[in-house]
DNA sequence: TTACCTGGCGCAAGCGTTTGCTCAGACCGC
DNA sequence: GCGGTCTGAGCAAACGCTTGCGCCAGGTAA
């Protein structure tokens, strides 16, 4: 593995001057530069960027942390990120938390070692943002849920509370009356306000909520799935049910589908960041899409921005989401 | 942010002092290594990963080489090696190749910049890895496709010719004696295995095998669809096909939706590798299923050993893969 | 007493880069 | 021929950490 000095040593000159030809900085003659370029050609080096980054204090890296890199909706994220972040010189890590507040916790610490300069976050809701020192939560930029910070930061998503009352009306003007919801864990902003919509949406209709109807879960399939068992088994059920995400509208559909209720006949279903990159989910769900890669690319520009010296205002950014109809309504 | 330095100067002792309280090596008395953790926690002390990696000559961070982070089977693949990986303190960064072998080869450079102490890789069959030093080969293990390099490398994956024989004597089985494949990137190994398998099926069961029956493509859906467009608008159209892998059925059964054949009545179709976590895709489709956790289990242990010095045997790991019948058969 | 061991800690080198500073020589106009 | 500018390149420090070596004090054994 050949190193800067190797080559400077092999071809008599200084490290500086190697440097500064494989950098494409400061003055160096013609000739020198063909003979390191060639030399470093010849022997395949490459910088170390170990030494790189504790030298430049910064590692050209950030992180990625997604709660769920299985779940369609964040693997297109991440793929937009990672691309994105390619193209501006950085590589990404992925920071994969299960919806685990302690692992989330944990990857904070990489921003503490200085192995990423900065981060994008999807939290679930931890705390631990609030104990970060300014100077390194100015290094994060918040997609999906803003945290739960006094500080203010840097967020993009898009609007929960108005995309929320968009899915509820169109589940109303199809004549449903009985509109039970799904609600993730409400740590995470995405949930509180996707309920702010639909609660309001009801009570604009002039509808019922029983409180039996806002059933909590955390997300995740498996909590989604015994929840849901057990609202579709109460004699009082609802006529249509909104998820809070893709993977409680899969549990909601496989009770019903368990407990012989016909979809939408019987029960319609809505959610809400249901992507299905090949058509091939069935039934396809009516949904509300969020622009992954619009705000994968701003979340990136603002990143970059960040990490290299920019402070950059904090504030929500939101972005217009899309209504897909399905087969579920 | 606190360095290793600071905290010498502030409690009055050497770096090395504090370097082996910090890292339980040595002998440090009771009290000074109480002083010193107390302190570290005070400034909430990280160690600055870049100048540990860069003295120690390893990075602990490992790379992912999957050919498509959005395709569920590689989803869950890196799901599994991450956590493995960081369960033997080790970052796991994921390089995402769109089957696009200029990047591949890109990624390989991160092995010789040292921010990545090994790799595991499901190459889409690049040249790359032969020009590589024997010790960076040395620290990769390969996963899914063996690379084509004349040097024996490290490969942990599942029989490909044997569960290609035994997902076509389903089909046989069946009834079915006209049966096309749609073939992947033939410089996969796991293709080409795929198609041996396949051919001497059909051959040792006497069934015809028309050049056109043989279907190349390139893994990708878009290819897969109008390739499995061709054929199946062909007069001389097979009554069932095995793809190789996921997104080549699903491209199938689009194909077919769109020029109403139903499936499995008017064409049967069999693919690799898809794995339905919420078991939401419809059809079902009948699939031969590698053992996703065993592989990363088994790489992850063997790639630890591998960059902790301990050459490792190359060879081939075969393990066993798991039919699973669908409705589409 | 001498010789030896050992616990606790400091010294200093080194990992591979980058970069501000310095400096010798070439070239310029006067 | 003299001060001034420019060009090309070297010197050396620094980034934060780890670790082999050596030193000193106190304890133990002969």
């Amino acid at each position: 593995m050949a190193t800067l000095s190797d080559i400077a040593a092999q071809l008599d000159l200084d490290e500086s001057t190697v440097s500064r030809v494989l950098n494409s900085k400061g003055r160096v003659s013609a000739e020198t530069r063909r003979r390191v370029l060639a030399y470093a050609a010849e022997v395949n080096y490459y910088p170390n960027l170990l030494a790189r980054g504790l030298k430049e204090q910064r590692s050209r890296t950030v992180g990625v942390l997604l709660p769920d890199i299985t779940n369609e909706y964040y693997a297109l994220m991440f793929k937009a990120i990672d691309a994105d972040m390619r193209t501006a010189g950085f590589t990404s890590i992925l920071f994969n938390t299960n919806e685990d507040m302690a692992r989330e916790k944990e990857f904070l610490g990489y921003l503490h070692s200085s192995q990423v300069d900065g981060l994008i976050a999807a939290t679930s809701g931890s705390s631990a943002y609030d104990q970060l020192p300014d100077d390194l939560l100015d290094r994060i930029v918040f997609v999906d849920n803003i945290p739960g910070v006094t500080r203010p930061v840097r967020y993009i998503g898009s609007d929960n509370v108005e995309s929320s009352r968009e899915l509820t009306e169109h589940l109303i003007t199809r004549g449903h009356c009985r509109i039970a919801t799904l609600v993730g864990s409400l740590a995470e902003s995405s949930a509180r306000e996707r309920l702010e919509g639909f609660q309001a949406c009801l009570g604009e209709n002039g509808l019922p909520l029983p409180a039996a109807w806002i059933v909590r879960t955390n997300f995740l399939y498996d909590d989604g799935y015994r929840k849901a068992g057990e609202l579709l088994a109460s004699p009082d059920r609802p006529t249509a049910i909104i998820a809070q995400n893709n993977v409680l509208a899969y549990a909601v559909i496989r009770v019903a589908n368990e407990v012989g209720l016909q979809v939408p006949a019987d029960l319609a279903v809505a959610c809400f960041d249901h992507i299905d990159v090949y058509g091939f989910m069935r039934p396809a769900i009516t949904t509300m899409l969020q622009p992954v890669d619009e705000i994968a690319a701003i979340a990136c520009r603002e990143l970059v921005d960040r990490v290299q010296g920019n402070p950059g205002a904090p504030g929500r950014t939101m972005l217009s989401v899309h209504f897909k109809s399905g087969e579920t309504t």
